[in-house]
DNA sequence: ATGCTTGCGTACGGTACCGCACTTTGATTG
DNA sequence: CAATCAAAGTGCGGTACCGTACGCAAGCAT
């Protein structure tokens, strides 16, 4: 058996918030590891493998368009796990699953998932809850999509972005939240000065750093808010 | 007890499919009602009280920005249930679902739901996969809505509706459809008016009535059909 | 320093869709 | 059959965003 992680010092809501009895189910079969950024979690309709806790980075959730067209549906961090298809009787996803921001983790293999979620309802009924609150995220992506312009949806993006990562600065590229965002890579450009306009943000090469938080919330609208709410709600404060 | 539903009667897959062992678990506790056209089956951020198995009909679930806009996340009819969030370990959610398209169906209250998938295993795990391909079509909608012209999305609107009806015809008005994606009322005239000429459907008033399912699916283009896949690959053919 | 690559600023014509509003038509009701 | 109302047709100016593309600058390797 590989040396025990220790529960206080981990930081996914997932591990962090279980009773330590149920810890001690899980904390065997972990293996940590590091996930630069562009290291796929999950590949489209694949059978997954191992399922990830994020501990330090952000993953992007994207769907594809057979016409080569993508877009993110949501994303998680130390909020989540991957792998939640296999909750849903399900071994694979038409999604693409990869870290957007790099970090560090722990993964298992899915036996091994598989055997611990019979032994730990709590892990179980939590990991329910976070795939009904990410299905409130990927219903608000729908929403804002639909409604909101580029400027809010930017916005909300950030924040999304904030949540996950305890910084108030993060590595991205204007190209990269196009691809996101689903729009222009100048479109992204012009949001960006926007926002950088109005002291909420701050851009510079390949990087963000938010300047004020709550301006930058009222920026959003309500783009922001709802899966967020829902998040705390049925699992705690992020 | 009520009467014994007739498994062999019912449309709904999700009950249909069962072994019938498992149908004679959940038939008890069947009520079966008509379900008019703007019946609501859950109002946002309320504790759900029944579920619903649709037999006919359609089902919108559209979620609310704080502004007032809304937009439909996703349909479902005999093809699903409602109060998936209950297998989540919510009450709740955000969202509203009612009766786009009236019809009828079963349905259960909550208590006697939960101890019916706790007895029927079956029941449970059907139930789950239809929520992973909800969450799928959902993630379709994000992407189409951010990412397809109006005269795609409708098309698929259209495919979605005729999947679940037996029908090639059904009663919409421009103006609802208007709200289910999220765009100007005489936007969905002028689409319409496109699928029109192309003679793949036949509009009337406050009825749309397919002429081509098969055109009408090259018209959707990449917009339509992977969540439809993943249904048939979990669940199977509707 | 020199080149090379990647990320960003900027421009221009084009278009899909918007908000608003007025008209016309079809169904329903008294 | 007239009155009424909901549904659909139509028009017009406006704009958010698109596709494309070209130039510049920051960082990296040689």
């Amino acid at each position: 058996m590989p040396d025990m992680v220790d529960q206080s010092a981990v930081r996914n809501r997932m591990l962090s918030s279980l009773p330590f009895d149920d810890f001690e189910i899980v904390a065997p079969y972990l293996e940590e590891l590091t996930l630069d950024r562009d290291y796929v979690l999950i590949l489209p309709n694949i059978p997954i493998e191992h399922v990830y806790f994020v501990e330090k980075g952000m993953v992007s959730v994207v769907a594809e368009k057979a016409d080569g067209r993508s877009i993110e549906d949501g994303v998680y961090g130390r909020d989540g796990m991957s792998g939640t298809p296999l909750l849903l009787g399900s071994k694979q996803t038409p999604h693409h699953h990869y870290m957007q921001i790099g970090g560090s983790g722990f993964r298992m293999e899915v036996p091994d998932f598989q055997k611990v979620i019979s032994q730990s309802p709590a892990l179980h009924l939590v990991l329910l809850r976070f795939v009904h609150v990410f299905m409130t995220q990927t219903a608000q992506t729908a929403l804002v999509n639909g409604s909101s312009i580029i400027e809010e949806r930017l916005a909300r993006w950030v924040l999304m972005c904030r949540d996950r990562l305890d910084s108030n600065e993060f590595p991205i590229t204007h190209d990269f939240l196009s691809m996101m965002l689903g729009v222009r890579r100048s479109s992204v450009t012009d949001a960006i000065h926007l926002l950088e306009g109005a002291h909420l943000i701050k851009a510079t090469r390949g990087n963000i750093q938010i300047l004020d938080r709550d301006r930058l919330e009222r920026a959003a609208g309500a783009s922001y808010g709802v899966p967020e709410a829902e998040y705390c709600r049925l699992i705690g404060p992020l």
